[in-house]
DNA sequence: CAAGGTGA
DNA sequence: GCCTGTGT
DNA sequence: ACACAGGCCGTCACCTTG
């Protein structure tokens, strides 16, 4: 659908929420003026919220409450509409006055007089500069309040000038860094699809694990999530001894450059602009490291607050029967694996695919966590195109494929010839 | 070297 | 921003 | 009941600046 062409204006979540309550409304044959938003749209707004207080240099503390309320929206079972009307949307924990409030006002009148004044104060070249490596939000306001920078084209000219140099806690390297950063975001795509990084992940992780010094090895990180879409691709490998793994994980071929190698880590950038980290840490604490790093980072913060309740702490070191930081092996529980993680903190196992903080671990307590759906469940697919089209696999390789898996029934579904697209 | 910022 | 504990 | 203060998840590696 076109949509940029018949609603033009429609970038922010919230005009673009209104034209689609307007087209859901001509549909039903209802008025128009009765702009509803739900709670996805709403959580948008207030994440956005989130980042524009974070460029204005607010306390980062409210800046998180915003981006929390949102989450917590998202995962909401209940109707938004039924919470305002009974009034219990302040009951929610995490959700209190102010938000309450601005909440309200979204779904009752779908605007936001304090969205509105904040985004019209903050250039949304601001928001795009944050996509630059190395330049978090004390930065590009700082660009921003002493430079007048508006856009990232005029970062990149500044730059070249040396205007960015003369700037409090920025120099020549500052200059040459953000200016690759602008190259590099130029150049290659910020996500990549599962399947593509899935592609690049495999033949490492079997090198990986193929090493005569690697003990465990496993893919972390959104890909271990399965998530769709993925920024990078981690890999996590237990070993008594790590030069030679990493040696090999930065030597290897196919690999653009090598961010960073060190002891415990190295970084590197892959053909494709993906880039792939590799973290080595001890055997006694794969557990910990793989669940830490697999997140996400709202995952993770529950689940460090619930050892927090419990007299723990947890950190990617393993789980420890303490109060303070520590990592003293003696009050180690021993963990070996993610399941033991999980039991010493009454939960039931959850599986990557859910640990998003959105509801899991309700079900983990209550030892409901669903079954997910494998490919052993798949009876059959009806929507697949070969090579003779736009697909990428032969005919051949399909029905080996689908033989293999043992579908009841299956289709080629190739594009005719009038309608190839290019 | 410490402090600040950033990203992981 | 939110939440909790403390003191009034 | 209300006002107010203080904490809010975690740790590291790394870089740049001063």
């Amino acid at each position: 659908m076109k949509m940029g062409f018949i609603c033009p204006e429609a970038k922010s979540p919230l005009a673009k929420h209104q034209f689609i309550s307007a087209l859901r409304c001509i549909a039903r044959g209802l008025p128009l003026h009765s702009a509803h938003m739900d709670k996805d749209s709403v959580a948008e707004v207030l994440k956005e919220i989130g980042v524009f207080l974070e460029l204005k240099g607010e306390n980062p503390f409210k800046t998180r409450a915003y981006v929390n309320g949102a989450r917590i929206l998202e995962g909401l079972t209940e109707s938004l509409d039924t919470l305002i009307e009974e009034e219990r949307l302040g009951d929610i924990k995490g959700i209190g006055a102010a938000l309450v409030e601005k909440i309200t006002e979204l779904v009752e009148t779908g605007e936001l007089e304090y969205y509105k004044e904040l985004k019209a104060s903050i250039p949304p070249g601001l928001i795009e500069m944050l996509d630059i490596t190395g330049m978090g939000p004390k930065k590009v306001k700082a660009v921003h309040e002493k430079l007048g920078i508006k856009t990232v084209k005029q970062l990149e000219s500044a730059c070249k000038k040396g205007k960015v140099a003369e700037l409090d806690g920025f120099g020549k390297k500052s200059e040459e860094k953000i200016l690759e950063g602008i190259e590099f975001k130029r150049k290659h795509a910020s996500h990549h699809h599962r399947h593509k990084a899935l592609l690049a992940a495999e033949p490492i992780l079997m090198d990986l694990r193929s090493h005569p010094d690697v003990i465990r090895c496993d893919i972390a990180g959104s890909l271990r999530r399965s998530k769709e879409v993925n920024g990078d691709i981690d890999f996590l490998v237990s070993a008594k001894k790590s030069e030679d793994i990493i040696e090999a994980f930065t030597q290897r071929e196919g690999t653009l450059s090598v961010l960073a190698a060190g002891n415990t880590k190295a970084s590197v950038l892959l053909e494709g602009g993906i880039q792939a980290d590799l973290r080595v840490v001890d055997d006694s604490e794969f557990a910990s490291a793989l669940a830490y790093f697999t997140g996400s980072k709202e995952h993770n913060i529950v689940m460090r607050s619930r050892a927090i309740s419990r007299g723990l702490r947890l950190n990617e070191y393993g789980l420890f029967k303490s109060k303070e930081e520590t990592r003293d092996p003696k009050l180690r529980l021993n963990c070996k694996t993610e399941e033991d993680i999980f039991k010493a903190l009454d939960l039931a196992y959850v599986p990557p695919e859910l640990r998003e903080d959105r509801g899991e671990f309700e079900a983990a307590e209550q030892n409901k966590i669903p079954k997910l759906i494998e490919w052993t469940d798949l009876k059959g697919s009806l929507h697949n195109h070969s090579d003779w089209s736009d697909g990428q696999d032969s005919l051949e390789e399909i029905a080996e494929q689908m033989s293999g898996i043992d579908c009841a029934y299956w289709a080629i579904t190739d594009h005719s010839k009038a309608s190839f697209q290019t």
